[in-house]
DNA sequence: AAGTAGACCGTCTGAATAGGACGGTCGCAT
DNA sequence: ATGCGACCGTCCTATTCAGACGGTCTACTT
């Protein structure tokens, strides 16, 4: 029960845990398919992130008897007191803007030149979005709102290369 | 000379060496005062940084004579070769959204409260980059088009939560 | 029944980062 | 001459990253 930083991958495990008991691994397979988009996390780190929270008290780990002794983990009362203490916090944290296309252009790069890769990427994965959100639910869950914002970005992003290359 | 990995940090350190040979508190004041907003760099980070770059052969360094011994940085013809392959890679990487507000909204924070803080905090966040860039000079630089592009991002998120604190 | 391909699942390690405590050095105004 | 505040830099611990590596299960073959 020390007490340890949490940060926002912890609160990411807490989140996912929350709809369900889960395996590292399980946590791994949803964030691949959907929420990694946003925010990534190293699969090496899905397998830590658990164990540190189990130490801290915030989740429960029981190991499956069944040949692969898989750890499961489950949320506990303090786990959740913590999770819904975070997500009802007014944040003060906000986003930077960490592109390695930005820090090109910011760098000198050839803005003309750079835009028309960046374009590319930008409409793939605004299509990708796109489509995400054509096959999801039409419930304005959390995710499918987490996902409008990400296509807004995208969005974003093609008007200004596309703005670029073509003053370029 | 031993071969080192180069992440976007490195290369914002070259970039920045780029415009002429700097101590490590130099790049720490011109990180504070521009491209800190964009892509923070913990200050320590901004003194190991050039050392490791050094011991890459990337940059030189020269000791003062004075009192201060301050530590003096500057390109070298490989590291000028480094940062150029760099900027003329067609990257492939691209932009995660990682953003705690928008990991809230994810992990199901209720829309409307959360927005009206984000809504502040990216309100006053794009006062004060319209404000540099009225200060800022006209010319289309590589740091002027960087902003730009943080302007946009901004305004693209008061959209989004602005939308959002009206239909909670 | 034994073999094996391929998916499934997990650990480990070294390098890099984060974040902040801490400590010296300088000029200038008492 | 001394003491204060700004200037400048290092160090330490916890965490994260990136990816190599290694087991285990199922299903299908022979």
């Amino acid at each position: 029960m020390s007490s340890i930083r949490l940060t926002p991958t912890s609160y990411l495990v807490l989140g996912l845990i929350r709809l369900g008991e889960a395996t590292p691994y399980q946590l791994k397979q949803q964030l691949a398919m959907g929420l990694g988009d946003l925010w990534s996390v190293p699969h090496a780190q899905v397998y830590r992130e658990p164990e540190r929270l189990a130490g801290a008290g915030l989740l429960s780990e029981t190991v499956e008897e069944a040949g692969r002794r898989r750890r499961v983990f489950r949320l506990t009362a303090a786990g959740e007191k913590a999770l819904a203490e975070w997500l009802t916090d007014p944040t003060t944290e906000f986003t930077e803007l960490r592109d390695a296309g930005l820090l090109k252009l910011f760098l000198g790069a050839d803005p003309q030149a750079l835009a028309e890769g960046q374009l590319a990427l930008h409409q793939a994965q605004l299509a990708r979005f796109e489509e995400m959100r054509a096959s999801g639910g039409d419930a304005p869950s959390g995710p499918m709102l987490a996902l409008e914002a990400g296509i807004g970005h995208e969005r974003e992003w093609v008007r200004f290369w596309k703005r670029l290359s073509r003053e370029g």
